[in-house]
DNA sequence: ATGCCTGCGGTTCGCAGA
């Protein structure tokens, strides 16, 4: 089985690129970022034509994210919890949760977009940032006390190591690449979660984002922010896992492309 | 250098993204 992640940066102005796409490759369950659309504007029709049911979680213009699966959901959970203390809703759309059965086997798939958080200056955007993967860090662990297959793909914006972008000096003092970004990042996967990507390949130069400007894409100027983390009962099943690069040459592409693990069926 | 694109909302410019 196929899981699948992709930022598609707008549903309305990408529909037809992923539409191809999913002919193409025919991945089983594919979590979408930054769908700019409401859930009830959401144009699923054909998506849904191809044998996928399709759950959103989206607001007006920004963030959204959805999951569309072929195989049925047994339940959705739409947002990323606050801390305790909290008493307001995330007005966010940014997390949702899909959980299926795969041959009697619990497997949850979450589609999660991760705040940017420039500049780090403004508290608005980078603290919140850092208080959103307190959250997912808090959220992980609750979950990993269940001891069930889950993953936890989707745009991250974080860059984890210098060799996963094209010049660190450029990017230093980014959120993207904050000290206390990735020590998050790096927190959250010390939970006992598995980087599907880094269990495949050591290589470095491996990039899921080109910036639409200055000529990121023809000169490789890429980042590593999107990425597919595995619980211990998930990693079991994990076979492998690639980035669908070519997608960026395709007309009228996302910024990001597709990432991807190959997932066994559990005994 | 925080813009050199792009998408979106709602109108033709401002904001967000990374």
């Amino acid at each position: 089985m196929k899981i699948a992640s992709w930022n598609i940066n707008g549903i309305k102005a990408r529909h037809d690129v992923l539409i191809a796409w999913l002919k193409q490759e025919q991945p089983d369950i594919v979590c979408l970022q930054e769908i700019k659309s409401m859930d009830e504007v959401f144009p699923g029709g054909e998506i849904e034509a191809l044998g996928y049911n399709v759950e959103t979680h989206g607001q007006k213009g920004f963030n959204g994210v959805a999951i569309c699966s072929k195989l049925p959901f047994d339940e959705v959970n739409r947002g990323l919890p606050m801390l305790a203390q909290s008493t307001i809703e995330d007005p966010q759309a940014r997390f949702i949760e899909g959980v299926f059965s795969f041959n009697n086997k619990v497997l949850r798939v979450i589609s999660l977009y991760l705040p940017n958080g420039n500049p780090v200056d403004d508290p608005r955007k980078f603290e919140h940032k850092l208080e959103w993967m307190d959250r997912l860090h808090d959220w992980a662990r609750s979950r990993l006390d269940l001891e069930e297959a889950f993953i936890l793909a989707g745009d991250y914006n974080v860059i984890p190591q210098n060799e996963d972008c094209w010049d660190p000096t450029v990017w230093q003092g980014d959120a993207l690449f904050r000290p206390e970004t990735r020590t998050r990042f790096e927190a959250l996967k010390n939970l006992g979660l598995t980087e599907a990507l880094r269990s495949s390949s050591d290589q470095s130069g491996i990039y899921t984002f080109w910036d639409y400007q200055a000529g990121a894409w023809p000169k490789n100027h890429g980042i590593r922010i999107d990425h597919l983390l595995m619980s211990p009962e998930a990693a079991m099943n994990f076979v492998g896992c690639d980035v669908d690069k070519f997608v960026r040459d395709w007309e009228k592409p996302s910024d990001h492309v597709p990432i991807w693990l190959e997932y066994e069926s559990p005994n």
